[in-house]
DNA sequence: TTTACTGTTAGGAC
DNA sequence: TGTCCTAACAGTAA
């Protein structure tokens, strides 16, 4: 389910197959409630080509020739599928560019949480948004000053887009249980070194997430991404993992070796 | 039948 | 002004 690894398998889905091919059509599927172009955004798309793709946190653009952006955000259940002339078509699509020969572009969106819409400028609607920097790319420094000096609890910082674009909730509690910091940890209680840990587990859970192609069963047994279950035990310690929520998320996380890294008490 | 859910954001409390 | 928290969005699955 959507989070920056999801995003990137999406958009590179659409860059290796919706690339450079003519655009003969838009369709919509059931889409109440759901922020879809109008006819008049999607008339600009007829004719055209896509070029480029571009990732930013969870966010997807697809830019088309000398034409405006496709910004496609998955929402809590959305996916991209690419599929050639004849496939059946999926379930819950809710919007489909046609191209030549009969070449699809699927955005499938279940819980219709999702958005699509035409922007022109990538880093003008990256600014509105307010997000932070991408969280696979941001420097330690920047890092270190997104998520440090925060008061409130260190996963609420990790999940803010504002600050680090990109991390959701399962690969917030990844990162916290690599490095060993309690979810309702305060930032600011935390001391440089363990902010730098932080970055670069994030960094590497994330990318080797990417790397699979966000596959889920492809990742290490002794993640906790297959252990989100109060009671199983923790594969790091002899602990065992527990439930609680954050910041109005769940979490799952070990008390036994995720602490608070308070400097006193 | 009830409950929980991976994301985002408006609105309210402090 | 900023920061943080909650509720709500819609549909599915356990």
């Amino acid at each position: 389910m959507p989070e920056l690894p999801e995003a990137e398998a999406a958009r590179a889905r659409i860059a290796d197959g919706a690339l450079n091919r003519t655009i003969e059509a838009i369709e919509l599927g059931e889409v109440s409630h759901m922020d879809m172009p109008d006819a008049d955004a999607r008339a600009r798309l007829i004719g055209t080509q896509f070029t480029r793709t571009h990732r930013h946190g969870k966010y997807i653009f697809v830019g088309s020739k000398g034409g405006p952006w496709l910004h496609i955000h998955l929402g809590m259940a959305g996916s991209i599928r690419v599929c050639e002339a004849g496939a059946d078509l999926p379930k819950y699509v809710r919007f489909t560019v046609v191209f030549e020969g009969d070449h699809r572009l699927h955005f499938r969106d279940p819980r219709k949480f999702g958005h699509v819409e035409l922007i022109e400028d990538v880093d003008a609607f990256i600014g509105g948004k307010g997000l932070g920097p991408d969280a696979l790319s941001i420097g330690d420094n920047a890092f270190a000053q997104a998520i440090g000096g925060t008061r409130g609890a260190v996963k609420s910082a990790l999940l803010s887009q504002r600050k680090l674009a990109g991390i959701g909730n399962l690969w917030a509690d990844e990162t916290l249980y690599r490095t060993g910091v309690d979810p309702e940890a305060r930032a600011c209680d935390l001391d440089a070194g363990r902010i730098g840990e932080m970055h670069t587990a994030s960094r590497d859970i994330l990318q080797a997430v990417v790397d699979t192609g966000a596959d889920y069963s492809r990742l290490p047994g002794d993640w906790l991404i297959h252990h989100r279950n109060a009671g199983d035990d923790c594969t790091r310690c002899d602990g065992t993992i527990e439930k609680k929520t954050v910041g109005g998320r769940t979490s799952y996380f070990c008390a036994s070796h995720q602490t608070k890294g308070e400097a006193h008490g």
